[in-house]
DNA sequence: TTGTAAGCGTTATCAA
DNA sequence: TTGATAACGCTTACAA
């Protein structure tokens, strides 16, 4: 379709071998600078391009790193992906990216399609769905480089890049309790969620450090759809056992709030407190204020692609240790949280 | 390095010639039902997976579409690239996605790295510095199938999805009349942007029809950094010129705006009334809730990828004809331009 | 219905 | 310093 013209045809123009050709472009020692220079101009005036695909058939490599992430439409993974993309396109190399939408037999899709290779490593943060690892399992199996931001599987023994999602949910449970708040509701994703557990401990930790007994059903497990949780946060904002601060384990979860809330008499901060891990720009522009736990995005997402480069450029020095590297969040105190 | 089985391989272990093999996973006619489970049946067992750069090398074409756009942290391009990814994993297709920050300069340069043929076909939105367009015109002179999206440039004779921007910048503005504004300010960004001038013209025409004079003062160019068009916007504000109504023609744009007048006595809708294009879940949560002119951004991905593919898998009976198709947007009207 | 062989566009080995 | 050749893994004429 795209007709380009190849080596073989650049060569024969230039009267020489293929070979030399192809040595001259990647400017090897054992050419001289003459020929190197009438290549490289020759090249450029035929719009000579090399192919990709027999490059990386011939080299095994691809050059491309495939980023699956959950949820496109997040900030948080927005500028993940940001971080990733400035050091890859520096280094040549190219993004495929996938979102699962949440959804662990999408995940199994991809996750099995790039078992063949396209990719020369993959990042990635599972779904909230995803319990049974054995898809995962494979692809470290094959040799394939892999690493973990965020949400994390522990039992693959690669590199991950988290967050200090123990200490923040503590910290922004005890904010919570200090600006007032006796009765707190945790709002988070799947139980299976790397994040999800550590935040829990943070915020149960938080809770019974007061000496107060933890209460189950002030624990939200939410999904994907935007209904179905307001539904959930509003039967709870219902109940007796109405919560009077709400620490959201997700930016869309703090979002569901707002929408919830906004449907009853009550009011942030007055009735219900609210601090979420959220990495929005629009936090200060909410109606009130949204205290954050702003995770570092951008520096997460520049760190994967950094090693992961290391490990395929340098495979000797660079070693996807079995370790966990944690970069912490900071909380931003707005009105969502203030005491009135 | 990852290291999988070969078609070789697989058919020494079957004792067949690859040739078998590979139709026999491709499901031909040609073939045998018997040979054609025994074939599948070993290619699991053994977890073979045909290398994509073969097959790419080999039949000219690899499954991938690229993506250019200007913003990731943009509900509209998110979005766009969700209903793109819907149909294009339905497909069997990847994405290739690249990032341009706004940036002509890296526009081109990723433009010029697409141009060996990596990627089938391109779906894009241009940056709105992109002024000379050599670089997409040799894009197309390849061959190579484009499709532009919302930010097109009529000069390549290619299909483009658009939606209604003349209309709805028309309306938007008639709408911040009604509502009581007598002076109406305009934000945006590059002047050569196709939405830029549409909008634009559409301003303009709902300003005329009032017989009103227009002030180019109020038409404000702003760019990709926050922190700058909050100074532009502020400035304006402060300026003996102040306006009444703002259509922004950005969603940044209207957080820009939203923050500066934060920091002034100026309140929204009392005092100037905010129109935006938007795709922001959370219009309806800012302070005041926004009112939105919404883009069709799934319907427009959907569509961007199901010509394109029809075009790469049936090229006999589909064309990238140069025309635009306009897929409308809506109106969402909130507090922000509410009378009070 | 299956097998043989050529070729896609590179790069690397070996020879000149 | 340059050239001939093989090989990467796949698909597709052409043969059998």
């Amino acid at each position: 379709m795209a007709g380009g013209i190849s080596l073989k045809e650049l060569a024969a123009e230039l009267k020489l071998a293929p070979s030399t050709v192809s040595r001259a472009l990647n400017d090897s020692y054992e050419i001289s600078e003459a020929t190197k220079k009438k290549v490289i101009s020759m090249a450029e005036k035929l719009n000579y391009h090399a192919n990709p695909f027999a490059r990386s058939l011939r080299e095994n490599k691809s050059k491309t790193i495939a980023v699956i992430i959950p949820e496109r439409i997040n900030n948080f993974f927005a500028q993940v992906m940001d971080g990733i993309e400035e050091i890859a396109q520096e280094q040549g190399y190219h993004l495929l990216v996938y979102n699962t939408h949440e959804d662990v037999e999408r995940e199994k899709k991809i996750v099995n399609l790039l078992l063949n290779g396209r990719a020369d490593a993959i990042v990635m943060s599972v779904t909230s769905q995803t319990s049974d690892i054995t898809h995962l399992l494979k692809l470290h199996d094959r040799g394939l480089p892999i690493i973990f931001f965020d949400r994390v599987r522990a039992e693959i023994p690669t590199t991950k890049f988290i967050t200090n999602d123990y200490e923040s949910a503590y910290e922004g449970t005890k904010h919570l309790i200090n600006q007032g708040c006796r009765k707190i509701a945790l709002l988070t994703l799947g139980k299976e969620l790397s994040t999800t557990k550590e935040r829990q401990r943070g915020y149960n930790d938080a809770i019974v450090s007061e000496g107060w007994d933890l209460d189950p059903g002030l624990t939200l497990y939410c999904c994907h759809d935007e209904e179905n949780n307001v539904k959930l946060i509003g039967d709870l904002l219902a109940s007796s056992n109405r919560p009077d601060g709400i620490l959201a384990s997700v930016e869309k979860l703090a979002f569901a709030t707002y929408q919830t809330v906004k449907r009853t008499e009550l009011r942030i901060p007055t009735d219900i407190k609210l601090i979420s891990f959220s990495n929005a720009s629009v936090a200060n522009l909410l109606n009130p204020s949204l205290t954050t736990i702003t995770q570092p995005a951008l520096s997460i997402g520049n760190e994967c692609a950094k090693l992961l480069i290391k490990k395929l450029t340098k495979p000797k020095n660079y070693d996807l240790l079995d370790q966990v590297i944690t970069i912490p969040s900071k909380i931003m105190v707005r009105e969502s949280t203030l005491i009135e």
